[in-house]
RNA sequence: GGUCGCGUAGCUCAGCUGGAUAGAGCAUCUGCCUUCUAAGCAGACGGUCAUAGGUUCGAAUCCUAUCGCGAUCACCA
């Protein structure tokens, strides 16, 4: 049974024959470093139902419990804090229990409701950059911690496959680009497009230019360029159905799928089911005019519909613009729907966008539950900060974006830099070299990004994003290929019994500390799931990383003569090994064999 | 201007539902490689937790105000 439960009961019992008093509840912590003992309970709440000095409080409950349980084996006050020191034998029966846990760290337990992780989502006129990176990263590894709390995930996205910014590619290839295709320029296909939207607006700037020396003021050449004019009129033609136009939509779409799973295998995500905005954007208008059936909006005299959301605090919206087409909003009212449709076991989403859509989101989800939808109360905005650079934000058409192709290539090149100073890759062949670069690298990219809290903007520093030393991912790679490394040399079976003799001995305390630390694990997963937090699993395991390696430094294993104690650190380091795979994996980080 | 988010060491960040003397890494300095991977370990230095009030046994954490930074307030997506 659990301590802090069975710790709970006696406290309780305590304050009840001493005090003749009963709290709700007790409140626990683990005991800091400078003071003896590994679990603490704070005296001072209950103060309110018993009267007298906490010191004196905390004595007489420390002597109840030691009196009571075996597992407390001895207790010491601070001002209002009892310390209790735990026996070592219930680190040792802990031990044993996931010892014959071959999979301790994941949790497969399958009875929550369905959830669908929406992340990604690019536009079809570019390619991905370090903000779709975070995006993809974050998406990635709260599906993947649902997953590990017990939920079936869906991985999905929205391509924004359609609109004047496709046709500005479209435009461009069409005027510049005398029949380039990815095979005859060897450019990924979703480089050579974004490709052709630079020279757009290259082009567009240029008759901008040309139109102000005419004497035409500024706001009117940006609207009158004819090269404007032009795109718009393409999307005209594409709405309506445009055979030729269709089809160069579809040959240019096709290249930049292409080159982004290219980019999502690098990153090693994947998605189960995709949606399209050109399939999308007029779901919604049926649900609208429904509600407004219902009460639920209201038209204006111009014929638009509105949902007044004042009573929230918030403004008006307006979800269908009087000529009745669909604007933002009114497709994603119906591709939720149509999700949930799609999928009926579907308890809940998650929607991993940038913050600057908080508002949109707000909105979207209220009006989802003011149409009844009980799923509705089980939307999540992921929402997360830009991804900065110490030379300010970046912006696409200006050249200013990193790219993440590039940015992938940069930290593997990295890792083999670093690798081949410090020789640790002798005797590698050069396709297991490569493979290494590549986890090492990845690693470093991707823990640099999760390890922050999501809500906070991240100031991206190329240069500092590839330290290896410290809270890297790097550093956590390490230490498991030097745990793999030990193993290899101790050469034990994972079967072998190490509690006949495990029972008999004094525990380290360090030994301790990390046995602590494997019990609270599957809490943290846990808790991170609900908060959608990775950069909680991450800083953990960091700290769980750091203590596993202080610990092996100053206890050397082979110069022990106790060879049942060697065993037993053995059997631990293999468990913590388990974790930070675990872990990683959770996060989408890759482990290496070796290095 | 309204709304939302952020502000913790020189830099990058942790700090869970309020708890003991606020923690890591980088940088700077000191030790430690004939013993399992030194991409490591041990230690030193470094703080008015933006500011001012409030709530209480107790505040980096909760509340209010102010300042600073950012986002958003489109019949764009």
């Amino acid at each position: 049974m659990d301590l802090q439960a069975v710790l709970t009961e006696k406290v309780k019992e305590a304050l009840l024959q001493t005090y003749d008093a009963s709290v709700p509840s007790v409140e626990f912590q683990p005991t800091r470093k400078d003071f003896e003992g590994d679990v603490t309970v704070v005296v001072f709440p209950m103060l309110r139902v018993v009267k007298g000095n906490p010191v004196e409080i905390g004595n007489r409950i420390g002597d109840f419990l030691k009196e009571q349980l075996p597992q407390v084996k001895d207790f010491n006050v601070v001002k209002g804090f009892l310390n209790l020191v735990i026996a070592d034998g219930y680190y040792l029966d802990f031990f044993n229990q996931i010892r014959e846990e071959p999979a301790f760290g994941y949790h497969t337990a399958n009875s929550k409701d369905a959830v669908m992780v929406e992340y990604s989502s690019p536009n079809t006129n570019k390619p991905l950059h370090l903000g779709h990176i975070r995006n993809n990263l974050l998406g990635y590894s709260v599906a993947e911690i649902l997953k590990a709390a017990g939920h079936k995930v869906y991985k999905t996205q929205i391509v924004n496959d359609r609109g004047i910014h496709i046709c500005k590619s479209m435009l461009a290839w069409q005027r510049f680009g005398d029949g380039e295709t990815p095979e005859s320029s060897g450019l990924k296909g979703d480089h050579l497009v974004g490709k052709y939207y630079v020279a757009f607006d290259k082009a567009y700037k240029a008759e901008i230019a040309a139109l102000e020396e005419n004497g035409t003021p500024k706001e009117q050449a940006e609207k009158k360029a004819p090269i404007l004019l032009e795109a718009q009129a393409m999307l005209r033609k594409w709405e309506a159905g445009d055979a030729e136009t269709v089809a160069l939509w579809k040959t240019m779409n096709g290249w930049v799928y292409e080159g982004f799973n290219i980019t999502y295998e690098n990153l090693g995500v994947d998605f189960d089911k995709l949606y399209y905005e050109s399939n999308t954007y007029l779901l919604g208008k049926d649900v609208v005019e429904d509600g407004l059936g219902k009460g639920v909006f209201f038209k204006k005299a111009d014929g638009s519909v509105w949902i007044d959301l004042t009573q929230e605090g918030l403004d008006e919206k307006i979800v269908l613009r009087a000529d009745g087409t669909a604007v933002y909003m009114t497709q994603d009212i119906g591709t939720a729907i149509q999700r949930v449709t799609d999928f009926p076991d579907i308890g809940g989403m998650v929607y991993t966008v940038g913050n600057e859509q908080d508002y949109h989101f707000k909105v979207l989800f209220l009006i989802l539950k003011r149409l009844g939808y009980t799923w509705a109360e089980k939307l999540y905005h992921l929402s997360y900060g830009m991804v900065d650079l110490p030379t300010g934000k970046m912006k696409s058409r200006e050249g200013t974006v990193v790219d993440a192709d590039d940015l992938i290539q940069s930290m593997e090149a990295t890792a083999a830099d670093i690798s081949q100073e410090l020789g640790k890759l002798e005797g590698y062949d050069a396709s297991a070299k490569q493979e290494l670069y590549r986890t090492i690298g990845l690693g470093a990219l991707k823990y640099y990004i999760l390890k922050v809290d999501p809500k906070k903007r991240i100031l991206f520093n190329p240069e500092e994003s590839v330290d290896f030393q410290g809270n890297t991912g790097p550093f956590i790679q390490y230490t498991y290929a030097r745990i793999q490394s030990i193993l290899r040399k101790a050469n034990i079976a994972e079967d072998e019994n190490t509690m006949a003799f495990a029972t008999s001995m004094v525990l380290h305390d360090k030994e301790k500390v990390l046995l602590k630390q494997l019990q609270g694990y599957p809490e943290v997963v846990l808790h991170a799931a609900e908060q959608h937090s990775p950069a909680l699993i991450a800083n953990y395991v960091y700290d769980l990383v750091k203590e596993f390696n202080s610990f092996y430094q100053q206890v050397s294993i082979l110069g022990e003569n106790d060879a049942e104690k060697k065993r037993f650190r053995i059997h631990l380091s293999r468990k913590v090994g388990l974790v930070i795979k675990s872990a990683f994996r959770l996060l989408g980080i890759t482990v290496p064999p070796r290095m």
